[in-house]
RNA sequence: GGGCCAGUAGCUCAGGUGGUUAGAGCGCACGCCUGAUAAGCGUGAGGUCCGAGGUUCAACUCCUCGCUGGCCCA
């Protein structure tokens, strides 16, 4: 072989750094604008909804994590020849912005907005969601995730908001945007409700009342029973607002009377008797009678404080069931004031309950309320309970220590208040809902059944509305005259129209300059002004609205929508079921036919969803600022390059479940699999193939190529179609692993070890066929591999094809020639499983590979021996035996033996499957043999004939007599361990060629370097060199081979090594 | 308190519809190879499949009850 010329295929220097290689690429994608040709591609839809993020915090590795399944799926799609719009977009709004810049100005709460002025503060909001676009956006291209930043959506933007402003307005034309009540944690002296996450924040353990009344029970229709209901609370005030009673539907409750007294009976739940009465209850009180919580739900009962009248309409004073009651504490009977409890309040819209809401925004009970007029709610609890007292109905009184939410800007104790807010009424077509759900495909299901699913089932109306500043203003104008007259408005356009006023060109839809717009009720007779209502909406209805409000509909791009709706594929983490999956899919079904292909029968608004879990730190703790094991992706990124990264969130295991990242694993997992891949196309691909190979029509074509060949591709077509399917299936994790362990096993450790050797020529048939083999090969790997690691699967691409791999076909059309061979990789796995039975073998005889033996004996069940025959010199090379024989039936080398199968004996024989499984696997040889033939046999099991059937038994053939025998499966091997003085001396030929082409290396010679080469030894050696002179002087490349007594004293490298015969000097002369 | 997920070798993970001897990689031990060479390959030792009951001829697998960890909700 010659120098090469200059090389055709650039190899990839091992020290080359993955980063280098990655930024290499990201500019060559950059000068090709290869982003926007992939967008121009394909002409099927492949419709993918990209989640906005907030960008006013910075971007970290779960972001890489959500990201790398999001690209990997648009990218497989994409090269499957789909168009996969990718259409960028930026949440801007809500309360996260709000606190951030509250902190920014260490300011807090609504009066401290109020007094900076909400002009100022929404325009320090608008800009602070910019603070990280620049790093998500650079952290985004880094990492590979293709995504169009030419035209972004942004959920703050007038055309984004109008959009918002119709599906809000739809919604109320059909009433399904409506006022009602809700129930929030309420800072009665910062006079604001506080976000779930406030109130996580001020939790105190506190002493409160602990109050048990004992209420009179009465028929329905108002006759007394003569028993008492036992009912508990922790806060007195409340009970001025008690409507209702509730039990638990199935738990017991008992009716119990004091013993030797005349007074009424106590009923309540069974299992808090004696946490009520005492453990020693028994000794005063007697069971008169056992109740269920139905039952008791036919009765009514008189309330403890009637200073507040009943409006008309509603139920009061009525005992209802509710799951929620609980046995835990308490009496099993909970009261009811729907003004101030979230159960409560459900309750109460569930059974049509009265509603009390005597408080003021102070927490103070109105002046005109009797005893309590005028006090803190707080404070009047010592004040009821001595009236409860006086009127008979209290039971008894403590304190009780318990955690309880304040709150944490200034300690109050909160307050549950019903505050007046927006909902859009989800609970009126959670069936809907819940029907497209079912249609949705989830990955994993059990997020779509479970978590999802049953979210929905126990769906609440939706509170959309929001007393805050920076979010899109809820579109209802409401007349000051008379609360009634309402209307939502759709467009600026109506918006115009209704003013009389054409907009300004600088209109901005936001607080506070949306409130100044005004106009005349249109009410027949009234005179009042319309008003816009204070709120903004949450802002997961902007999200939620992307589907159309990214593309400013219906105002713009009908068009777009038609073709872009719904979604086939979203991905998001878990924590965003409640969130975005939720959001989606409320307002696409609220809107139904308003949006195109949006019915009922349809899964929309998302077809199927990737959802993924956490990532958890190196030891599976969260990661978390506080504690400080963020992993920032600036670190791991360039340390590892992003391919790796990606490979590992994707490969290490299943998406869904949560997964550590752990540095080591990217390593062990990740780096050994490019490792490979880099070694095969550098260090055997392209390092030959520069020699002066290309693809050719020299080439021989696939059904001329040796079977080793054919097996590769057919390997490489099964793994192409499977990696496919996987992908298509939204199961990224075993594609990749399938992929993984294609290269590392087959193709590295399989086809190209065993053939090395022929990728030293370029010009043979053998050796063309050997190297257009392996470029088919690795042209379908980097394509299979692009979608999860895209730089250096591209990189090497263009090497190979001269192409990108992003624009590539992802799966070839082939031909049924060229289709997977399923009984030649099978043979070939069976030969795989006989050579590492055989290296097995010879380990524990302890003659290496080095020493030719004569044969192999084997036994294969499935397949015969004609049907392994082009593969066995693969076996005798890799073993390095002479031959391999079969045991055939009959061989003195076979003996049978039955091995039961336990799943048909099982069905037949039941009980008795032991002993008729040993009786099956007792069977002599001689009578499996006459069985395989044909012969009936025929097996006693407890006292009772059968005839043995087919599936009953698997007869295993097992090798015997003087070999060294290794088994597996049924699969036999066993080596000849006999060293003739022939093989010996081949056995030595090979040994002095290893141990010469040491010397060669040591000693710092080229490989094609020339040598002479001398020998002394025993006899022994001499009759070696005399009958293998050739070989040793061809595979050292020796001129001359001399036996001369005395070595060249000239010699560049003298050794002396030591064989079975003997000690051997060996002398190196370089001659050329 | 409720829902969901996970618990398999030292570590990270595989293990359709119950069925013969529970697998892989890494790590470890021993060895091979020396023209992929700051590479490559093999062999081996490692497991009460979280625990306790139950169903079954047969349970890592199905059921019940627990334990531990995680997420979400109350």
């Amino acid at each position: 072989m010659t120098a090469p010329p200059a090389a055709r295929y650039a190899l990839l220097p091992p020290e080359l750094a993955a980063d280098t290689l990655e930024q290499e690429m990201l500019a060559r994608w950059e000068a090709e604008d290869l982003v926007a040709q992939s967008l121009a591609r394909g002409d099927e839809e492949f419709v993918f909804f990209e989640g906005p993020p907030t960008a006013n915090g910075r971007p970290g590795i779960h972001h890489v994590f959500a990201r790398t399944i999001k690209d990997l799926f648009c990218r497989h799609r994409a090269m499957k020849g789909y168009h996969v719009g990718r259409k960028a977009g930026w949440d801007t709004h809500g309360l996260p912005v709000e606190i951030e810049i509250e902190k920014q100005l260490g300011i807090s709460g609504k009066r401290d907005i109020e007094a900076l002025g909400v002009e100022t503060f929404n325009k320090l909001c608008r800009e602070s969601v910019w603070k990280y676009k620049g790093e998500w956006e650079q952290l985004s291209a880094r990492i590979g995730y293709w995504l169009d930043y030419s035209d972004p959506y942004i959920t703050y933007s007038n055309d984004y908001v109008e959009s918002v402003w119709w599906a809000l307005a739809t919604l109320y034309d059909t009433k399904m945007l409506v006022r009602g009540h809700k129930i929030l944690p309420y800072c009665p002296r910062c006079e604001t409700t506080l976000s779930s996450h406030e109130v996580a924040q001020g939790y105190q353990d506190v002493e409160d009342p602990s109050v048990y009344l004992a209420l009179d029970l009465t028929t329905p229709d108002g006759a007394p029973t003569g028993a008492r209901i036992l009912v508990w609370t922790t806060t007195p005030w409340t009970l001025v607002s008690n409507v209702a009673l509730a039990v638990h539907p199935t738990m017991p409750y008992v009716e119990l009377a004091r013993l030797g007294r005349k007074e009424s009976t106590v009923i309540l739940a069974e299992p808090r008797v004696r946490a009520v009465l005492g453990e020693d209850f028994e000794d005063r009180w007697e069971v008169v009678r056992n109740w269920t919580g139905a039952e008791l739900a036919m009765l009514r009962y008189r309330r403890p404080l009637d200073w507040l009248p009943y409006p008309a309409g509603a139920n009061h004073e009525v005992i209802v069931v509710e799951d929620f009651v609980s046995g835990d504490d308490g009496t099993g009977v909970v009261h009811m004031a729907p003004a101030f409890g979230a159960d409560d309040y459900q309750a109460g819209k569930r059974h049509n309950l009265a509603f009390l809401q005597p408080v003021n925004g102070r927490g103070e009970f109105p002046d005109a309320l009797p005893v309590v007029g005028g006090m803190h709610v707080k404070k009047a609890d010592p004040a009821i309970t001595a009236v409860l007292e006086d009127r008979g109905v209290l039971w008894k009184a403590g304190t009780l220590v318990h955690s309880y939410p304040h709150c944490w800007r200034c300690g109050t104790p909160l307050l549950y208040y019903a505050r007046e807010s927006w909902f859009v009424s989800t609970t009126s077509f959670k069936d809907r809902m819940m029907a497209r759900n079912d249609r949705v495909d989830w990955h994993p299901p059990e997020v779509g059944a479970g978590r999802f699913g049953e979210w929905l089932e126990n769906n609440v109306d939706w509170a959309l509305s929001r007393d805050r500043y920076w979010g899109s203003p809820l579109p209802i104008w409401v007349c000051d005259a008379d609360g009634a007259h309402a209307v939502a408005i759709g467009s600026y356009a109506q918006l115009a129209k209704r003013t009389g006023a054409s907009l300004p060109a600088d209109f901005d839809p936001h607080k506070p300059y949306i409130d100044a717009y005004t106009f005349a009720c249109d009410h027949e007779g009234c005179t009042g002004t319309m008003k816009r209502v204070p709120e903004v909406v949450d802002t997961w209805f902007d999200s939620g609205s992307m589907p159309f409000a990214q593309w400013h509909y219906p105002f713009e791009n009908k068009a777009m929508v038609e073709r872009r709706y719904p979604a086939d594929f979203i991905a998001e983490g878990v924590d965003q079921t409640r969130g975005w999956f939720y959001s989606l899919l409320a307002i696409a079904t609220g809107l139904g036919s308003a949006l195109p292909r949006n019915g009922d029968d349809q899964a929309a608004p998302y077809r199927a969803v990737v959802v993924n879990d956490m990532v958890l730190d190196a030891q599976g703790a969260k990661m978390s600022k506080h504690i400080g094991n963020v992993v920032s992706p600036w670190e791991v990124v360039p340390r590892y390059g992003a391919d790796a990264v990606r490979l590992f969130l994707i490969a290490s295991s299943q998406v869904w479940v949560p997964r550590r990242f752990d540095e080591s694993m990217i390593r062990e997992m990740a780096g050994r699999f490019f490792l490979t891949l880099k070694n095969v196309y550098s260090g055997i691909f392209a390092q030959y193939a520069n020699f002066g190979w290309s693809p050719s029509e020299a080439d021989p074509v696939p059904a001329d190529r040796p079977v080793v060949d054919r097996w590769m591709l057919s390997r490489l077509a099964t793994v192409e179609r499977e990696i496919d399917e996987r992908l298509e299936q939204y199961d990224a994790t075993a594609a990749a692993r399938a992929l993984m362990d294609f290269v590392v096993d087959d193709v590295s450790n399989w086809y190209v070890r065993l053939n090395r050797a022929r990728f030293y020529d370029v010009d043979t048939a053998d050796s063309r066929a050997a190297f257009a083999t392996l470029h088919e090969t690795l042209v379908v790997t980097t394509r299979l591999l692009a979608p999860f690691a895209p730089f250096v699967s591209d990189w090497i691409h263009r090497e190979l094809t001269g192409t990108s791999v992003h624009l590539a076909p992802f799966r070839r059309s082939l031909g049924t020639e060229e289709e997977s061979n399923e009984v030649l990789e099978r043979a070939m796995s069976r030969v795989r499983v006989l050579a590492k039975l055989g290296r097995a073998a010879r380990e524990e005889m302890e003659i290496k590979v080095r020493q030719p033996l004569s044969r192999l004996v084997c036994v294969v069940p499935d397949f015969t021996a004609a049907a392994l025959e082009d593969l066995l010199p693969l076996l005798a090379s890799e073993l390095n035996v002479k031959r391999v024989e079969f045991a055939e039936s009959g061989s003195a080398l076979a003996t049978r033996v039955g091995k039961a199968n336990y799943r048909s004996l099982g069905k037949r024989f039941g009980k008795r499957t032991p002993e008729a499984a040993r009786i099956v696997e007792s069977l002599a040889n001689e009578q499996l043999l006459a069985f395989e033939r044909g012969d009936m046999v025929t097996i006693d099991v407890d006292g009772a004939t059968y005839p043995l059937l087919p599936e009953d038994v698997t007869i295993v053939r097992h090798a015997s007599g003087s070999l060294l025998v290794r088994e597996e499966n049924g699969l036999f091997a066993a080596l000849d361990p006999t060293i003739t003085p022939e093989l010996r001396r081949e056995g030595m030929a090979r040994e002095l060629v290893s141990k010469i082409q040491q010397m060669r290396k040591a000693a710092r010679f080229a490989v094609s370097d020339r040598v002479r080469l001398d020998l002394s030894g025993g006899p022994e050696l001499a009759a070696v060199v005399e009958e293998y002179e050739s070989y040793i002087a061809g595979e050292v490349l020796a001129n001359e081979v001399t036996l001369a007594g005395d070595l060249a004293e000239t010699a560049d490298a003298v050794q002396t090594i030591v064989l079975d015969a003997g000690s051997v000097r060996i002398a190196l002369t370089r001659v050329n």
